[in-house]
DNA sequence: GATGAATGAGAGTTCATTCAT
DNA sequence: TATGAATGAACTCTCATTCAT
């Protein structure tokens, strides 16, 4: 990669890390080019240079964020440790992404309001790919005869459904810590796992 | 009230219909005046004779649905039958309208994009009584032990989590029948209650 | 004029009063038709039935108050007193229109915008009728020696256009009340036409 | 300032001075920003470009006409001349103002049917400012000797109310020449003052 | 590489006007 | 006579996108 080629490419996430704010902020159909292109000192027609147009921009936001998570998961499942733990680590994990990138995460949710055809169909592969993760720490925990669960699908299901929601509702400010929403969520988990 | 009356709540009605219908098709922000109009056939302009102004409309939309589903709730509540009986049909029946009305449902997780600030009250406080009526179903049971839960609200968050996720991923062409989820997810929620 | 006739005529001035008062409150461009019909508890649908369209309307509005005031006007002129005497009761009687209806006589001033080309030419005509009644008092003046001018057309042209002016600042709530101003008045123009 | 902003500002000049013509031939309610933007042959996006909303295009426009006027007027009054004179030259100027930009000029009158609270304010506390130039002149007029007034406050009123109102008969094809029209309506003026 | 400027399509909204009942 | 309901044209404003410089 030339000199040329890495400077363009750390501009790239400069503007994808601006997106992300903005999005925090705005939400997703209410940043506007402009916005993203002001949190950086540019103009929005600079944007243009880097992204072929909104939806690409958006997309690789959406990407970069994903395989970040993607890349944590992965590691915890590689991790020597009992499955438990995994899931522990896991459910932390997802919960701290979920609700830091609230909503470039609420992206992988509704896609189809957004993306055009081909992006969906990355976008659902990654999305499985990443509740993949979840579903072998389960299938490990059950070959391990630390879980026992009648549906493991479904056990995956409930558990990120669950831990998505928290996003709609936590607040920093809130009774509970994120510590405290951590434990008590795993320990319903393990409860429904057992 | 008089035929006029009726004939002016019912012609209501059926924009809220095919308001519904279009924020389905089309998702919230894409949801036009022209979209809603057209599919019963009117002009736009003929909406704002029966609504203020777009958010009228959509509010309206979001209220119509869950003032019915809270009906139903209030109405499970009251049977008289076993908590774990009543937990189910609350279930059962909050997964069916999150799955009708999955676009509808949605606007109670992110009022805050479409409504303005005398709305977003209103909503969240309805949207807290619906929760509510689980909170009271979980009580209920666990003072007739029933139960056992550690923690309530927390214990009604996964639950309503979890359900709100299906509509997420949720087909009817999928493997899993709507019943076949019902009676899963149950089990795995009672295996958490108890 | 049959009875029905009566009555129609009857509802006609109703509607022009309604008018008055609405156009009033928040000027000529905003007055829409519905605002007038609420004030008289009617539908605008109705307002068709006894007005063509909107600028016969105001047309007719305007010229019910133009119309009165040219008879107050006339009898001025024909009564029997000093030509001062006269001025002093038009100035004063002009002032006293100019304020009450203040949007509907600032019509005579602007009818372009308004109206289209077949009123306009009425308007003007019965505009400058109007202001013939000022000249006649001014020319009757400087026949019978009371006045002294050097250009009757201009002097009622200043006269016209300070006292129209009066209505731009005028307010009761103001340091001089209308009879203060209405002497002033009287007494400048005085030295004017000496 | 540099040369892209100049080339700025000529354009807003461009705009404002387009956005005069359209108000002087349609009037101000009837000057549309696709009128505005088709006189300079550019869209009516582009407008937005340079002004917020049309309401702060009107503004800008209202007040670049009035701050020119206010500066002549201001001129006047610091000239070493007799008070009469500066009366004179003073009327002359608002008659040529007033007939030239008879709209926009019309805008200091009514403002509060196009403008919201903030704007108005700030009209009105120009207006009286260039009215109080008029009264200065009158005062030191009265200082010298050269005048002789009842109230001044009254005679500036009449003064400029007369005035205001020749924009609306004044025709350049008319029988009185603008010269004319200021000379005679000097005199009568100067006759009050005296 | 980046900017300023412009475009154009489309959104929500208002309102005079019409017409069946 | 009057109403409720609907139309359609016009208007303000927004924004992704383009492009000469």
């Amino acid at each position: 990669m030339s000199l040329r080629e890495r400077k363009a490419a750390k501009k790239k996430e400069d503007i994808l890390r601006s997106a992300s704010l903005v999005i925090s902020r705005n939400g997703y159909q209410n940043a506007t080019m402009e916005d993203i292109a002001a949190e950086l000192l540019m103009t929005k027609g600079a944007l243009y240079y880097y992204f072929k147009n909104k939806e690409e921009l958006l997309y690789s936001c959406h990407d970069l964020i994903l395989s970040a998570a993607m890349e944590k998961m992965e590691a915890i499942y590689l991790e020597e440790s009992s499955s438990m733990d995994k899931m522990k680590r896991a459910i932390k994990t997802h919960l701290d992404i979920a609700i830091r990138e609230k909503e470039v995460f609420n992206l992988i949710v509704k896609p189809e309001q957004l993306f055009s055809a081909e992006h969906i169909e990355e976008i659902i592969q990654k999305r499985d790919q990443y509740a993949g993760i979840f579903d072998k720490i389960i299938a490990e925990g059950v070959k391990r005869r630390e879980f026992k669960v009648s549906d493991k699908k479904m056990a995956r299901m409930i558990i990120l459904g669950a831990t998505n929601w928290v996003q709609v509702w936590y607040s920093p400010e809130g009774k509970f810590s994120k510590e405290k929403i951590e434990d008590i969520y795993a320990d319903y988990f393990l409860k429904m796992l057992l």
